[in-house]
DNA sequence: ATACAATTTGAAAACGTAAATCAATTTCGC
DNA sequence: GCGAAATTGATTTACGTTTTCAAATTGTAT
């Protein structure tokens, strides 16, 4: 068994206790949301439309309604999160592990999403939490800018 | 002369000075919600909502659309940032200076707005920039949590 | 100053995403 | 299975933002 079936697996048993505490009901449509979203967009930043328009083509009895409702769940149980990059729509993105804080460099030339993190960071996020007696409880870093790609074709 | 007057020159200056190279126009309506914004706004996230229904008491004249496009003058030439905080509305903010880099710490109870500024941070983010071969035009630093006040009001 | 072209304005309508509605359906404890 | 409670999906509604457009204003050339 491989690590990242592991974690599929504890995604899993997460949303269903999370399902369960709150006395919510397991559906066939939550089931099919969650094996394309934790399936097909790991490490992505999907739209609900994006998503939405995914799971039709094999599944086309799925309201729009539906999809938007079942990530904020994933959101809620704290599998996955939402971003808003400045375009006006959300972006939901599966978390991979319960300490992995990773941050966004969004390129306002092509629009590609890059992934970094960095602990330096983190930790004096911590520390200025701590200072301000803040209890943190999550954070967002954005950087906005040009890709090396977007960058060379300019001066091209 | 104080350092706040002469500040709030520069900007007017560097907003004219945009108004010029864009062949825009200035106006009566430009300047009263120049005046308001930079005038009463310092340091606060205000929503064009907020923004206009206070200029509205003293300017009744002016309409709801004006200051949104007003507001999106400002960021373009550079004197003010949008924010979003998660909560659906932009808010926007005078700049202060042109090296001052802040960030925000929202409380999720109160919704207060605390800010920050940390040089180590800033640092931080130029050498992953650079790292990753990415020219940092700007960027966003949120911080999500409870705020002393909430916290202590929690445990009483 | 005056005329003219271009921009701006404000009210209203249009837009797009997110949320709410609601009857029909499904789930789950009993 | 029965019935209460939750879910679904099509639709409507809500809401912040943007666009539209005729009238007004501004800047420029004359």
């Amino acid at each position: 068994m491989t690590p990242v079936a592991i974690k599929k697996m504890e995604r899993r048993k997460t949303f269903y206790e999370y399902i369960a505490k709150k006395r919510l009901k397991s559906t066939k449509q939550r089931d099919i949301i969650f094996e394309e979203f934790f399936g097909n967009y790991m490490g992505k930043h999907v739209t609900v439309e994006e998503l939405y328009e995914d799971i039709k083509k094999r599944h086309p009895f799925i309201g729009f309604a539906t999809v938007y409702r079942t990530l904020k769940l994933f959101m809620e149980c704290g599998i996955a999160s939402e971003r808003n990059f400045g375009d006006g729509k959300a972006r939901y993105e599966p978390i991979r592990s319960e300490r992995e804080h990773h941050h966004h460099m969004i390129c306002n030339q092509c629009g590609k999403i890059y992934e970094f993190a960095n602990n330096q960071v983190e930790s004096c996020l911590n520390q200025i939490a701590k200072l301000n007696e803040f209890q943190l409880t999550n954070h967002k870093l954005e950087i906005y800018g040009l890709c090396s790609d977007c960058k060379a074709a300019k001066t091209a």
